[in-house]
DNA sequence: GTTATTTCGTACCACATGGTACATTAATTT
DNA sequence: AAATTAATGTACCATGTGGTACGAAATAAC
C-alpha cells in the first residue's frame, strides 16, 4: 500500500514546500469550493511557483487528492474514532448533531461533503479517492449501527445499511446548510428532526 | 410587474433565436450543471451566434436568471400546484415522493436544485431570483402544512415554517441523489425515512 | 427598385486557465 | 574552493472564457 499516492517522486521526501501548498489549499478548496480556486490563486497563496507544485503534486488532480486524503486525516479520522468509541449509542449521535450543527470547524462546511456535491468535475484520482472513503465512512456508518443493535441501544426495524446512508447523508445536508449560512440552532432543528426517524 | 425582467431589450418580442437558446441552455444547464456550461457551448448547441444570444439577455447573469424562470414555469409550477391543491395531506406527500424518486424528469436531478448548491457562482440576477424562489416555495410548502394541521390531516407537534422546511430540504436531498446515480428505490427508502419523522 | 431599418454573424478583445521548457539559484559532495 | 546535484522560479504556451466592434444580410417602407 502506497502511503502517498499522488506524490509525483515517489521516495521523495516531503518538503516545506508541499506542506505548506497542502495546508494553503486545502483551506481555499474548504472555504470556497475547490471549482472556484485556481491553480494560480493556490500558488499565490502558498507562496510557491507553478513549477514547484506541478513538481510536487504532477497535476491538479494530484493536488486535490492530496488535498483530500489529507483533510481525511485531519478532520475526518476523529469523528470515525467517535463512531467506534466506547460511547453510548444516543451519545454518539448527540455528538454528531454537535459537532454537526455547533463545530466551528464545520462553519464553513465540509470539504469532502462539499466535493462530493461536485464531484464529476475532478480528475480521475480525485474522483476515485472521493468514491473509496465515501465506501469507508458508509462502511463506518454501517458498523456503528450494527454495534448499537447489538448491544441493545438501537430499537432496529431498519436495515442497518439503509440506516447508515440515512445518517450520512443528513449529516451531509446539515453540514452543507452551515456552508450555506443557515443558522446553528436551525441546523440543529433540522438534523434533529431527521435523526428522530431512526428511533 | 415586469414580466420579463431579464429581456434587455424591453418590449422586444420573443424571438425565435430567444425561445430556442433558452430551451437549449435550460436542458444543458439541466443536464450537467450550469457551471459546467459556457457561453459558446449554448451558442454551438443552439446554433446561434455569440452577439445574438448577448442581445437577447444581455449577459451570462441574464441568460441563467431567464433560464431559472422559465425552469420555474415549466418544471416548478405544477409541483406547486399539487402542493396547494384539494388532495389529502397524505396523497400529497405521496405524489411528492413518487416524484422525487421516480420521475423520468428528475432522472438528472432538478435545475433549481442544483443551482441552489452552487448558488455563490452566479451573479446577482440569478442569485436574487434564486433567494426569490426559494422563499417562495417555502412559503408554499409552509400553507401546505397550514391547510393540512387545519384539516386535521397532519399531527402536527412541529412548527408549520420547521415542516416546511424539513420537507423542501428533503426533497433536494432525494433529488440530488438521483442526479448523482442512486437507484429510484434507494431514492425513495430514503425519502420515506426521512418523511416518517413528520408523523 | 431603392432607401432605411432591423436582425444577425465574423472576427476579434483582454484575461484566466492548466501546464511546461529552460535558466538560475541553492545545497551537497569531494 | 570547485564541481556536481538537487531545488526552484521566470517566462512562456495553447486553449477556453465572457464579452464586443463592426460589417453583412435580410426585411420593411416608400
Amino acid at each position: 500500500m502506497n502511503t502517498s499516492p499522488s506524490n509525483v517522486r515517489p521516495g521523495r521526501p516531503i518538503t516545506r514546500n508541499r506542506a505548506r501548498v497542502l495546508e494553503t489549499a486545502m483551506h481555499a478548496y474548504w472555504r470556497d469550493n475547490r471549482a472556484a480556486v485556481s491553480v494560480n490563486a493556490v500558488c499565490a497563496l502558498a507562496g510557491v511557483s507553478k513549477p514547484s507544485l506541478y513538481r510536487d503534486f504532477g497535476s491538479e488532480d494530484g493536488l486535490t487528492a492530496a488535498v483530500l486524503e489529507r483533510y481525511g486525516e485531519t478532520v475526518l479520522a476523529p469523528l470515525e474514532e467517535l463512531l467506534s468509541g466506547p460511547l453510548s449509542y444516543r451519545t454518539k449521535l448527540d455528538a454528531l448533531i454537535n459537532f454537526a450543527s455547533e463545530a466551528p470547524q464545520m462553519e464553513e462546511g465540509c470539504l469532502f461533503v462539499k466535493m462530493r456535491a461536485t464531484r464529476s468535475r475532478f480528475g480521475p484520482k480525485t474522483q476515485a479517492l472521493l468514491a473509496a472513503k465515501e465506501a469507508y465512512i458508509q462502511a463506518q456508518f454501517t458498523k456503528f449501527f450494527t454495534l448499537a443493535a447489538a448491544r441493545g441501544e438501537w430499537p432496529g426495524g431498519i436495515a442497518t445499511d439503509l440506516a447508515a446512508n440515512y445518517l450520512q447523508e443528513q449529516f451531509s445536508l446539515a453540514v452543507s446548510q452551515r456552508a450555506a449560512g443557515k443558522q446553528p440552532e436551525a441546523v440543529r432543528a433540522l438534523l434533529t428532526l431527521a435523526i428522530s426517524a431512526l428511533n
